[in-house]
DNA sequence: CTGAAAGCGCTTACAG
DNA sequence: CTGAAAGCGCTTACAG
């Protein structure tokens, strides 16, 4: 296939010239242009990316690390990110990390070998080795992590209200009356998980309810550790549960089925994440709907400003998730009962 | 950062020999090649894959064309593709293409540019551009189609059996003594779409029913068009319906929620792909399960190994997708009924 | 066994 | 305004 130089013989000009036309920077006259124009169509020819980001130093492509992209979460933050990057003209690398260290380990050094102009990331539990990071710093990648925050790393983040959002939820419940307030939580370390619980206790708190550690149950934020929060707690007579995310949500509800307790009569749940099914399907759930496409779309954005002024300061985005209120709250039937 | 020559320089070798040790490419003494070692690690040497892949001609980057994986069934297609290109040393690049051959071409050329070994698609409707079909061929780059065959291209494919699964599913509902079984489509543009409708008139002409156009209802694989599918054609009175995918099966349900039709007691539904939640809340799809990672994982592995063999024949691989029974096709209900 | 040199396909000062 | 030349950071015949 043809390079710059076959286009530059073909057009009688120098591969100087075409390069120049091909990136508008700098005036080339009409006649050349046109007659590099008209070589670039006859041969095909088409940029080598990756000569240009060899001698530009510049890739554009940016690496994307996320936990699991089976997991219902990640797909719109993906997304999100993905039409952000498009639109600055850049790719996306995806990886899976698992919220393993040393898989999340090799792709960073993976990304940093292909050299990525930056990187956003769902960091693992667990601090980032120092030889990465002097890599990260050497190589100038830019960096920013979304919705978890490891305050080791001195970067950009962009990040969800979690503790808030919690706390509406959970304040939610407490106003419809309810007084056996249980909580499936996240593993406690992930910030996110972290800023639930405390969302869960401070609501708790503010309306004059301890909190009981029987009615609490760690779990993983996967779908069986919901199921086995659910087979756990329900014996605990909770009258109400806040589980911190969906898919563990999921399993709880399965739980809920097999111990044939009713939702919302039985015990109400709130949970968090929002998702299209759990408008049509029965229990109906009441959420927090955290916005995942702007998280990854703010994730991108803030990147490439980043990539573009690698020296202003760092910033912290939050973002506002809004409570969803369906039938699994109970919120009706309360409504009901107290007219 | 170190480059090759800074650590030829400080192990005091020529950059031909650490290229031999880094990529144990030939016959290295140990004297020599303990140097080399130490200086890599006293400088941080990491090599540059863009420059590698400039002179080898092989980026070991391979690009993922879906249309959009915010949709639920691509998450894990991704997941199976990103495991098996990682395990092989392969880097994934993603792109969605909403189905638009506009956005499908720009990001298949952006992904030539950049000079990946190989593309997985899954072709939006249409034809690919001429002048793409060139470039892929002069470039050399592997290509393999997802889920989704276009006969113009002639390359490798994995795909689901639509019709096999549909059929089942259908004949399933036949089976259980439905005799007006309405059918929600996908467009017709799409191979999958039209192999399933195949499958859903096989089934009744199977069960001698006659196929019903007043049943039938072209939605297009999104939610809100399950949700229209129903408001239509809950008003002709079917007794079971085949929905062609989970999406608009969730609208399906919506509507007939608003409705206040009950399922499976006053219409069963049978759907197509599996998910989590579908356990747990109610109605309980009765679905075909698609086995989206295999899906996946088997086009980076096909893909892969044309990229090591690039004129061995062209091969069509064919998942099986296991019908999994739940509530909403009655089969309690019925199974009692006719006891 | 090891190194000098050319080549991969671009961009970018720098002359003219 | 345009081109010759060096440089980006590797790999790979080819000598020796």
């Amino acid at each position: 296939m043809a390079n710059i130089y076959d286009v530059a013989r073909r057009a009688r000009v120098s591969a100087a010239t075409v390069s120049a036309v091909v990136n508008d920077s700098a005036y080339v006259s009409p006649r050349l242009k046109g007659r590099v124009d008209r070589a670039i169509d006859a041969l095909g020819y088409q940029p080598n990316l990756l000569a240009r980001s060899l001698a530009t130093q510049q890739s554009y492509t940016l690496g994307l690390i996320v936990p699991d992209i089976a997991n219902p979460f990640w797909p719109e933050v993906v997304r999100g990110a993905e039409d952000r990057a498009s639109a600055a003209g850049y790719t996306l690398l995806l990886s899976n990390s698992d919220d393993d260290p040393v898989k999340e380990a090799r792709y960073l050094d993976g990304l940093i070998a292909k050299r990525v102009d930056g990187i956003i990331i769902a960091k693992a539990p667990g601090k980032l080795a120092p030889a990465l990071m002097k890599q990260l710093k050497a190589r100038g990648v830019a960096l920013t992590q979304l919705l978890r925050v490891n305050d080791l790393l001195r970067c950009d983040a962009v990040l969800l209200d979690d503790e808030e959002a919690a706390y509406e939820g959970v304040a939610h419940l407490v106003r419809l009356g309810y007084t056996r307030i249980a909580i499936v939580t996240g593993p406690p370390t992930l910030s996110t998980a972290v800023a639930r619980e405390k969302g869960y206790e401070a609501a708790l708190a503010g309306g004059g309810l301890a909190a009981d550690p029987t009615l609490r149950y760690q779990g993983d934020f996967g779908l069986r550790s919901g199921y086995e929060a659910g087979l756990q707690l329900l014996r605990r007579r909770p009258d109400a549960i806040f589980v911190s995310n969906s898919l563990m949500a999921v399993g709880f509800v399965k739980a809920m089925r097999q111990y044939q307790r009713r939702c919302p009569q039985d015990v109400a749940i709130v949970t968090c994440d929002d998702h299209a099914w759990m408008e049509s399907f029965s229990p109906q759930l009441t959420t927090v709907n955290f916005p995942r496409y702007e998280l990854g779309a703010e994730g991108a954005r803030i990147l490439i400003e980043r990539i573009a002024h690698p020296d202003a300061p760092a910033r912290r985005v939050r973002l506002k998730s809004p409570l969803v209120i369906r039938e699994s709250c109970g919120y009706q039937l309360r409504a009901v009962s107290h007219a």
